[in-house]
DNA sequence: CAGAAATACTTCAATTTGGAACTTGTTTCG
DNA sequence: CGAAACAAGTTCCAAATTGAAGTATTTCTG
């Protein structure tokens, strides 16, 4: 009663691995026999990776995941707005608002008032910041890549693919559900 | 600066969308141009599903994330423990004592000693809580396929596949970071 | 079979969180 | 131009969250 799913997941391609002494029953449950077989195993990855990585973040630099996050995003775009950070992370403007306080404390991030919007203050890291980023980045991508590791090169080639596309089709979904019958491919700004 | 970024999105199968008038420029970054590429849009995807369902449970039922997860985990599932729900779905086990204990309150579930094991209560959904259940569910199932629509059906197949492979190896993965280097292939229990 | 370790769950307490309201600055438009 | 709408960011506070300690029960082990 516990192999995959034949609706949800193909029995040809998993050369014939049983679950039965890894996971309990209920995650097999969600996993392969689960309507919702695609947003669980979304979830399901996700903190598999997120859990270890941002509690060895936590030990390593003392910092919250809102916090990192804001090392994070400036680290591949630094001179952004907390706006920006709150818009690509889904975190509330007011935690990250505390977040970017306590990193400028630390000197790990500078906040100058922008020249041409004066409610806005530009985010860059500080030489420490930067630093704290290029040391952690190989953790998140070697961890990333090992998760990967389950599949060849095409496979992550296909992956990569998929997932863009359902990332591309993403402005078209509504982001709440009151409407989701009355309006029909709602096209709209901030989510969340 | 901002089309997708070969290596993480064969442009082949893009259909040359262009996403400038869609996402800011963070999230474009964070999107297309990120070494890690694969847990962004994972995390990215799963927000994007996680965000309007819950808060649309919560303004309809007025249940939290957690405690709509109970009903969820027992409309899959009936008759398991508290235990098996924190595992399958990684909230601490107080998180989910609270939630078990206002669902029962509010007659949506029963909680019965169990016989084998003193120290265990047997959770089932009441017929109220599987109507909420029943009720609930298309919504999630449905805001799934609207999600998925933007692959075709052989598209979604290998979606499936390859993120079952995936999981599939995931418990070879470490549940912490610290002995990511001493220990290899850390073969263990409860994650988190 | 008794003591030790483990497990299921709860309670407590301290921190974190995020909605709502507020401040300050910018844009829109009559 | 001036008032109203909007936007960035902050502060406040009630509520949620979770680590840690506590209780009761079961399993392991010598």
């Amino acid at each position: 009663m516990l192999k995959p799913d034949l609706k949800h997941c193909p029995p040809g391609d998993l050369s014939g691995l049983s679950d039965e002494a890894v996971h309990d029953e209920m995650t097999r449950v969600k996993l392969w026999q689960n309507p919702c077989w695609f947003t669980y195993r979304l979830n399901y990855l996700a903190l598999r990776y997120n859990v270890p990585l941002y509690a060895w973040v936590e030990e390593r630099y003392g910092l919250s995941r809102p916090e990192f996050v804001v090392i994070f995003s400036l680290g591949l775009l630094d001179g952004a707005y907390a706006r920006d950070i709150s818009a690509s992370s889904g975190f509330p403007q007011n935690t990250l608002s505390r977040a970017i306080h306590k990193l400028n404390r630390l000197q790990l991030i500078s906040r100058t008032p922008d020249t041409e919007d004066g409610r806005r203050f530009m985010l860059s890291l500080t030489p420490e910041g930067r630093a704290l980023f290029d040391e952690a980045l190989p953790r998140f991508v070697s961890f990333e890549h090992m998760m990967l590791d389950a599949l060849d090169h095409d496979e992550q080639q296909q992956l990569s693919t998929l997932m863009a596309k359902m990332v591309l089709a993403s402005p078209q979904w509504p982001d709440t559900l009151e409407d989701q019958e009355t309006e029909k491919g709602g096209r709209d700004d901030a989510r969340r």
